[in-house]
Formats: structure tokens, C-alpha cells, sequence
DNA sequence: AGTTCCACTGGAATCGGTTCCACGAGGGAG
DNA sequence: CTCCCTCGTGGAACCGATTCCAGTGGAACT
């Protein structure tokens, strides 16, 4: 340890000034004549001057921080987005974010939030990695706090989530559009219709079927587990009807994945003999996959901008509703969808 | 806004002690009596009290945290292994981690570099999603850091890297063991030797050969890109020879993943016909496929623990050569690698 | 010449903790 | 009974910034 760090005052004595003055200089007042302040400045670089965020921070009551907390074990390879999109917002505004990864433990979380009280933050983003409900820890009441993912029952949090049944629709439009009309589709695990995930983009599928006057046949819909030998098995199983689908809606990209090893066994092309469109956007299986896969994209970056920009922006005094929010689901265009086959489109009038 | 949050003045007024009481009470120190005690902590949850840390900070001069900055854009999945296990490392610290993704963009990281000092970080993780050299922000020398999956040519800070060379040579060991002497291998790309994930596991591929007596063969090994297209071209390439491999060494999942559609469509099974061994362990990718890939896994989470717990435990006033660390890569074993098929197993002595 | 105004400045008070010194009470030893 | 030590305690000083009030000196105005 060479010498202490310089503070404000050493500054102060060293270019024969006061301490608001310096003071002055480091904030950028106008009220600063420019001989002083060249002054000050060239004594702040000789000595290699930093200001103590703390003292500021203490002494005005800013923290310029948020924090950041995940939910439950997060495995996903989302997490990473929606950290990029908060901070993203949190940079414009001259904010940083602190991360915490909660790893599953609700001790973990209640001491989490309690440290992130105690540092100051000026909210909390509190994320899950996928669509469910949560219990969050009590402290979060106490600062500006916004859901990322989840939402509790109670609806007594902001929250933004992606919107399933609208991502489910486009992606089904996308299929009809294309001619087909037999749309087979595998979705994600419905246990108890406790996950948007999955009763939202079937509810999507069935609308979209709806309002294109196709009527909605229930031997073309399989409840899948979310992983690929899901995808594997319900993709056979669909080809085996008498009259199969000539395209798939997959609720999860790693089924798509799994549904393509099966095609891949019986010969068939996508997108020549079958269109496929998957959901999630996990983009190192849907670039990778041959051809890459036509999916919907999970707003994940979006999400985390929109829940910093809430903290930012929200007023958090009144008692009024905490806002729930919906964001979009953008389809991202590869390379799995494609018109009828031939030898099918005969079946259109 | 209800009422300010009470400090430990108000504390000491209500309970009628002095403030040199009230923070012994909070920093559970030994002479107080136990009656004081019981008082103090009663007044405090009854006001909901909660410390500032940021005026300890300033008083102590311990800001409990640590900065973790990201190099590059990070669009893979492994950034949040990395997170995870510095997290994990400084929680049992009783710290926390300030995480800053710089989004490739080299002011946002001198910036961050700035800020995260001028918060007073006792340290900085710096961290690469991918190995290779880089150009740090000079004011990363004010503040103990250890770089992670990356190294300057200085050689003039900490660093904790994969062992690459280790890791080629046992996933080769491991096909070699099944008997397998013909192993066909795609790198990543070499690109003027940069890469040590690239060059590294080529050499271990080569040194696993040199231990068993097997001759290096320069017709199996290729250079792939790494990604899917290229492992599906190679792999095709390589099963053209007139005497083709039995087993694959994949520099990268992803092109394990495009070599998969190669045999799919060759008739091939895995591992009955072919074996495969990947690099990478990207979950995502290795667990969907059919059958599971046998892969290296990199060590992220145990980098990211070390990076933080040798900011913890290195003295970093002296000058001896910042430690340059290597860890190794575990082979994470699921389905793709068998025995040497029957008609070939023939050639064997 | 006297007054007013303005630009600039110094420094005390303050934020919410920690630390240290001084002090009073009580107990044990001599 | 005195001395000394320990235990528990109060409160001033301090950490490094910001903020505000009270000057100071000179220019402009009357």
C-alpha cells in the first residue's frame, strides 16, 4: 500500500482553495472561475484524485443503483439477456445494477433484498427465467419493485412477462399463411395449467385456427415435457395419422430440435416436406439446427429494459394499481417454414 | 413517502442510550450488557430500522464488493456459469458482486472501470466469454484483478484459464480407451495460431495420439469454423476417406451437433456405428441431442470461483509475478461414445 | 463617493455510521 | 479502607463528500 487515497480536502489545501470549491469543480457548478478550476483540476490529475462514491451517496441520498435478482435456480442461457436489457436502460440513465443470483434458496433471497436495502437501491428488478408465479420475499415492499417473468397472484407488484397468447397466434398465423392447414402442435408441459408457456401459446394456436375458419382438431395437439425426445416422439407420432400435419408448431425450440432428428429418419426435408416453427429463440439451437429454425423470440432484452425504465419512471408514491405488462413476442425468421408440398396442396379448394 | 428512515441517532434517542451503544448492539460486539441489549434491538424493530451501508463504507473503508466486467459483446450462454460461481465464492465472503457487461464497447469499459473503483470495489473480475488475449483499461492496475478465460502478453495480471490442451488430450484419451485408433478431429477456427481453444486442443489431440503410439494422421484432422455447418461438412468430408474414422473429436458442440444431421443421413447410429466426443458442454446443445453428447465441459463456474477467491486470498501489495492459472476441463460423459464398430474392430491386431 | 449587484470563494454543518477515549460503578485483592 | 481492574457506557471526532450561508472585492450605477 503506496499512500492513501487523496480526498477531497487533501485537493482543497494542496491547490490552496477551499473544499466547496473543489467540491464545486467536480460536479461542473458554473460559479467557478476558470483559472481556479484549471487549477484544481491539474491538482486533481498530478495526485490522481477519485471521488468516494459513498460519501456522496450518503451525503445526498443517491445511490444511483439498482439491484437485481433472479429467482430460483437459473440454469437458462436467458438470464444473460435480460441482464444486458436492464442494464442497457440502467447505463442511459447513469445507473448501475447489482446482480444477485439467488441460487434457488429463499434464505439466500430475504438476504439478498435486505443487502440491497441497506446499500440503497433505488428499486428492484426481481426476474424468474421462465413465466410463473412467485412468492418474493416480504422486504420487497419497502423499495420500488418490478417482476420480470413472473407475477405474484396477488398482482401487487409491477410486472412485465412476455405475451404467450399473442406469440402463439403469430406463430400459428405465420403457418396458415403459408397454405397449411393441418398444424400439428406439441406444447410444453401443461401440469395444472400453471404456465403461461404453455396454456398461453395453445390458447394462441386455437385462436389463430379460429380466425382463419380452421376448424380446431384435437388429435393434432400433444402435451409434450419441453425437451427434446418430447419433440422426437410427438413428431412421429403426428406423422403416423392417417391424415398428418404438414406442419409443426412446437412450443419449445429444443422439442423443434428433437421433432428434426425424427424427420431427419423418415426423409423428410424442412422446409420442403414440413415447415416447422419453434418458441423461445434459444438461438445457439435455432441458428445451429439445418435449417435453422423459424421461432419466436422470447423479449427477454426488451423485458429487462422496460423493468429498469418502470423503476426510473413509475410514480412510486401513489397507490394506484401496479401496472402489468405484456410485451410482445417478434417472430425471428430462419429458414423452417415453407409453403404446402405438393402433393398435399391438392387438399385446397 | 411516509417518514425518513430512522438512523442510529434516532435509535440511541429512543432507547435512551448513546449511539456508541446502538452500534455495538448492531455489529453484535461482546460488552454490552445483555439488558441494553434486548432494549436496543426492541426499539430497532419496532422502527424498522435498517443500517446505511454506504456510511459504514465511508467510515471503514470496506465496501464489501467486487466488480465483475465483461469483455466483448456476450451473446453466449456461458457468461452466467461464470457469474454464478464468482457469486457463489463471494457470498460465502460475506460480499457482493457488481456486474457490468461493457458490451464490447471500450469507453463503456474504461467508464465502468472508473465507477466501479470510484465505488470503492475491493476488486475486479475480468472476464472474457471466450478465450483469448486481450488490451485491458488501464486503470484496472489501481485495484487487485484477475482475469478470467483470458491474459494479457504482459502476463501482468492474475489469470485463470481452461487448460485446453489438457482438455484435447483426454477427450482423444477417452476415445482411444474404447479402442478406437482412426479419430477423425475439427478444430475451431485456427485463425494465425490466436486461439488457444483452437490450437490447444489440437495439441492434446496430438499429444493423446503420441502417448498411445498411434501415428498422426494429417488427412483427419480439419478446420472447422465452429459452428453446426461446419462439423456437418467435415464430418461428411471425413467419412468420404477410403479409410474413414470411427470415432470424432469436435472442437465445439456446435459442430458435434451439425456432424449428428451428417451421420442421420448416412445411416449412421451414435455411438453403435460412430463415437463423438464434444468441447464445450453447452447443456443446451449436448443434452438435447440424440443420443446425449459426451463432452468437455469448460470450467466456468469453477473460474469465476477462483477468480474471486484469489482476490480474497492473494496478497497484492508484493510484486511476484501475477499467478497464471490453469483449470482443467472435466469430461462430462453421457451417450455418444462406444466401442469400436465390429467390422472394423477387424483391423485391430 | 457611496451604493448595489454580481461573480466567486471559504468553511461550517451535515449525512449515518465506527472508533476511541474518558468515566462511573462495582468487585476483588492487599 | 484504598487501590486497581473490569465492565458497560456516553459522546466527540472522524470518514469524504455536498450544501448553504456569509463574506470579499471589483464593476456598474446613481
Amino acid at each position: 500500500m503506496a499512500v492513501k487515497k487523496p480526498s477531497i480536502h487533501d485537493i482543497a489545501r494542496e491547490a490552496g482553495v477551499g473544499v466547496g470549491t473543489v467540491s464545486r469543480v467536480l460536479n461542473e457548478r458554473p460559479n467557478v472561475a476558470e483559472a481556479t478550476r484549471a487549477k484544481v483540476e491539474g491538482v486533481m490529475e498530478r495526485l490522481g484524485y477519485r471521488p468516494t462514491f459513498a460519501a456522496r451517496h450518503i451525503r445526498t441520498g443517491r445511490s444511483q443503483l439498482f439491484g437485481f435478482l433472479t429467482d430460483q435456480v437459473t440454469t437458462t442461457p436467458f438470464a444473460h439477456d435480460l441482464i444486458k436489457g436492464a442494464q442497457a436502460r440502467a447505463r442511459q440513465a447513469d445507473r448501475m445494477l447489482m446482480v444477485i443470483d439467488a441460487d434457488g434458496d429463499d434464505r439466500v433471497r430475504e438476504q439478498a433484498v435486505s443487502n440491497l436495502i441497506e446499500r440503497g437501491v433505488e428499486g428492484i428488478v426481481y426476474a424468474a427465467m421462465f413465466h410463473h408465479e412467485v412468492h418474493v420475499p416480504q422486504a420487497l415492499h419497502e423499495v420500488p419493485t418490478v417482476l420480470v417473468d413472473c407475477f405474484t397472484l396477488e398482482r401487487d407488484f409491477a410486472s412485465v412477462v412476455p405475451d404467450e397468447v399473442r406469440g402463439g397466434r403469430e406463430a400459428t398465423e405465420r403457418l396458415l399463411e403459408e397454405g397449411h392447414r393441418r398444424i400439428g402442435m406439441v406444447t410444453n408441459d401443461l401440469l395444472a395449467t400453471k404456465y403461461p408457456a404453455a396454456v398461453g401459446r395453445l390458447e394462441g394456436y386455437r385462436a389463430a385456427l379460429d380466425a382463419a375458419g380452421v376448424a380446431y382438431d384435437a388429435e393434432l395437439v400433444r402435451e409434450g415435457l419441453g425437451n427434446a425426445d418430447s419433440g422426437y416422439r410427438f413428431a412421429h407420432d403426428l406423422l403416423d395419422l392417417d391424415d398428418p400435419p404438414t406442419a409443426f408448431f412446437f412450443g419449445t425450440d429444443r422439442m423443434a430440435m428433437g421433432a428434426y432428428f425424427a424427420f431427419a429418419e423418415r426423409g423428410l426435408r424442412v422446409p420442403d416436406d414440413v415447415s416447422v416453427v419453434g418458441f423461445d429463440d434459444q438461438h445457439y439451437i435455432a441458428d445451429a439446427l439445418r435449417p435453422a429454425l423459424t421461432t419466436m423470440a422470447l423479449p427477454h432484452s426488451a423485458m429487462g429494459r422496460w423493468a429498469v425504465d418502470h423503476l426510473l419512471t413509475a410514480p412510486w408514491g401513489d397507490d394506484r394499481l401496479p401496472l402489468q405488462r405484456r410485451l410482445p413476442c417478434p417472430i425471428v425468421e430462419r429458414g423452417s417454414v415453407g409453403p404446402v408440398p405438393a402433393s398435399d396442396a391438392g387438399e385446397e379448394p
